[in-house]
RNA sequence: GGCCUCAUCGUCUAACGGUUAGGACACCAGGUUUUCAUCCUGGCAAUCGGAGUUCGAUUCUCCGUGAGGUCACCA
C-alpha cells in the first residue's frame, strides 16, 4: 500500500471557519493515524478572488488548531514550491502534453458565445454540455485562448472512502477548462497535476466537488495517473435553515473562537464529533484518542447541523479537566484589567472558585471583576431580587447588620465564615435565598459569584466588611 | 429542468434483519440546607410517507416526498 500522504488544499480567499476546516482536522488525523505527512497546499489560481494576507492567516489557524502540517509553503519540503501561482511551468508543460495527445484544446469562443449556449440549454431545460458545441478545428493554442480537455463520455464507478459506491452516466463528462485565457490554470486541473506530483494518497474534501468527480477520473485516464483515494465529507450546515455553513451565516473565523479563550482539544473533539463517532457512547475523544480511532467509514453520510451550544458544553468540560496550574498559565491574558496589581496567589484562589462555571476565557472579566475592584452599588440587585424585593429596607438594614456584627469576629478562614454564615442564618430565622442572597449582593454587586463562604474568604476581611458597611449606609 | 447524494428525538448521533429504538447537548423538575455554575437523580422527545421481500424491517428493494450539491475562464 501507498504510504498515506493527505493535504489540505484551501484557496486563500479568507479565514477558515468550522465548516470549511473539518476535512482538513479528518485529513490530519488520517496522516497521523498512519504515520504519515500531512501537505498544506494553497491553491492560489484565481487572483480576482484572492484576499491578502489570507494565506498567512490559514496557517496561523491550522497551527492555533495544533493540525501541525509536515509540509508547506512556510516550511518548505521535498515537493515544494507549495502555492499553485509558483508552479505554472509545471502545468504548462502538462498541458502541452495533453495538445499533443490530442485531449486538449484551444477554446475559440469568446466568453459571451459560451455563455449564450449556456444561455440556450438552459431554456431548454437541459444541462449545459460545452462538448455539444466542440469546435470541429480548433485553432492552435497560442496560451491566450482557454485550454479544454477533450473528454471521452463514459460512465463511472467508483469508490469513495466515505459515501461507498458511487456511479454517473457519461452525461455528466464535459469539456472543462484546463488553463484560463490568463494563463493560470483551474482548480480541476491543478489539483490533480498536484496531488499526482506530490504523492498525495487520500483526497478528503466537501461534497461540492462530487460531481465532478467522474470529470477527474476522465482527466487521470488521459494523463495515464492512478487516482488516489477519494473521501467526500458531507457538508456542516448552518445553525439556522438548512444550508451549508458559510461565512454568511455567521460562521465565526477559528481564530476568533481561539482568541475568545475555546482550546484547540475541544474544538477539534467538536468538530470531529460533529459527523463522527466510534460507535460507542463516547463523546469525549483526547487528541491521541482521535488519531487512534478515526475513520473515514463512520464519518456520516449527511450534512450535520452546527450547534453552538454544544461546543460551549464541550469547551467547559475541557476547561474543568484541566488543573489549576495549567488553567492558570492558559488564562493569562484573559484577567479584567483590574488584576494587574494582585499576586499569582490571589488570582489562583480566584480561578479556583471560576473554574467550573468558565465555559470560555473570555468570561473570565465578567465572572471575577469584583474579587479584583469594588463594584459601585447596584440597587436593582436588590429591587429585582424574587425575595429580597419583599422586604422592607429596615429589615434588610438589619439582617445585614447582624451579618456585619458577626463577620467582624470572624477570623475569615472558610471553616468559621462557614459556621458563622449557618449560625447567622439558624438565628436570623431566614430562609438561606434571603439571608445569603443579601449578603453576597452586599460583598460582590454582581448577580452571580461563587459560593458565599468561598467568595468571602478570597475577598478577606477588610475589603468584605468594607462593603457591607457601604450596602448598610445605603438601606439606612 | 438533467444528473448526483442524503433522510432516527429540537440538535449531534447509536442500534450483525429480532432492543421497552440507546447515549450526549439543549430544555423541564427534584436533590447537593444561598444565587449562578458544577455534580447526582428523574422527565420530555425520533425511525419522512407508501408499497414490497421476510415469521419479523430503523436496517434490504422499489415508488413517492423533502433536503442538499452540481450543471463557472470559483475553488
Amino acid at each position: 500500500m501507498k504510504p498515506v500522504r493527505t493535504r489540505f488544499a484551501p484557496s486563500p480567499t479568507g479565514f477558515l471557519h468550522v465548516g470549511g476546516i473539518r476535512t482538513a482536522v479528518f485529513a490530519w488525523l488520517l496522516a497521523r493515524q498512519n504515520n504519515g505527512q500531512f501537505v498544506l497546499r494553497l491553491e492560489d489560481t484565481d487572483q480576482k478572488r484572492e484576499v491578502a494576507g489570507s494565506d498567512e492567516h490559514l496557517m496561523k489557524s491550522l497551527k492555533a488548531l495544533g493540525l501541525d502540517y509536515d509540509e508547506g509553503p512556510d516550511i518548505g519540503g521535498p515537493y515544494e514550491p507549495y502555492r499553485q501561482s509558483k508552479r505554472l511551468l509545471g502545468y504548462k508543460l502538462l498541458a502541452h502534453e495533453l495538445v499533443e495527445d490530442g485531449r486538449a484544446y484551444a477554446d475559440p469562443y469568446t466568453p459571451e458565445e459560451v455563455q449564450a449556449f449556456r444561455e440556450q440549454a438552459q431554456a431548454a431545460k437541459k444541462p449545459f454540455l460545452y462538448r455539444n458545441h466542440r469546435p470541429e478545428n480548433p485553432p492552435l493554442w497560442d496560451g491566450t485562448q482557454p485550454l479544454r480537455f477533450k473528454s471521452d463520455p463514459k460512465p463511472y464507478k467508483w469508490h469513495d472512502a466515505i459515501l461507498g459506491d458511487l456511479s454517473t452516466g457519461p452525461e455528466v463528462i464535459d469539456d472543462f477548462i484546463l488553463v484560463k485565457s490568463d494563463g493560470f490554470p483551474t482548480y480541476n486541473f491543478a489539483h490533480i497535476a498536484d496531488d499526482n506530483d506530490m504523492q498525495i494518497s487520500h483526497i478528503i474534501r466537501g461534497q461540492e466537488f462530487i460531481a465532478s468527480v467522474p470529470n477527474y477520473l476522465n482527466l487521470y485516464e488521459a494523463l495515464g495517473m492512478e487516482p488516489p483515494i477519494m473521501a467526500t465529507a458531507p457538508h456542516v450546515m448552518a445553525p439556522e435553515g438548512k444550508k451549508k455553513l458559510g461565512k454568511r451565516d455567521g460562521a465565526k473565523d477559528v481564530l476568533d473562537y481561539i482568541r475568545d479563550g475555546y482550546l484547540p482539544d475541544a474544538l477539534i473533539n467538536f468538530i470531529v464529533s460533529l459527523g463522527w463517532n466510534d460507535g460507542t457512547e463516547q463523546e469525549i475523544f483526547s487528541r491521541e484518542e482521535l488519531i487512534e480511532k478515526f475513520c473515514l467509514d463512520r464519518v456520516q453520510h449527511s450534512g450535520a447541523q452546527f450547534d453552538e451550544r454544544r461546543l460551549l458544553w464541550m469547551n467547559g468540560h475541557y476547561i474543568r479537566e484541566l488543573s489549576l496550574d495549567d488553567l492558570y498559565e492558559k488564562v493569562a491574558g484573559y484577567w479584567p484589567p483590574e488584576a494587574e496589581s494582585y499576586d499569582d496567589s490571589y488570582k489562583k484562589q480566584v480561578l479556583r472558585l471560576v473554574q467550573e462555571r468558565l465555559k470560555y476565557f473570555a468570561e473570565l472579566p465578567e465572572l471575577t471583576r469584583f474579587f479584583f475592584v469594588d463594584l459601585p452599588i447596584d440597587n436593582n440587585l436588590i429591587a429585582e431580587h424574587k425575595q429580597l424585593k419583599k422586604l422592607e429596607k429596615s429589615d434588610l438594614h438589619e439582617l445585614l447588620e447582624a451579618a456585619e456584627q458577626s463577620l467582624q469576629q470572624s477570623d475569615f478562614s472558610l471553616a468559621d465564615l462557614t459556621e458563622r454564615l449557618n449560625a447567622l442564618l439558624e438565628a436570623s430565622g431566614q430562609k438561606p435565598a434571603v439571608f445569603f442572597s443579601l449578603i453576597r449582593i452586599a460583598t460582590t454587586q454582581s448577580p452571580s459569584s461563587p459560593g458565599l463562604a468561598d467568595s468571602l474568604a478570597v475577598l478577606g476581611k477588610e475589603r468584605s466588611l468594607e462593603r457591607i458597611a457601604q450596602q448598610l449606609a445605603v438601606l439606612k
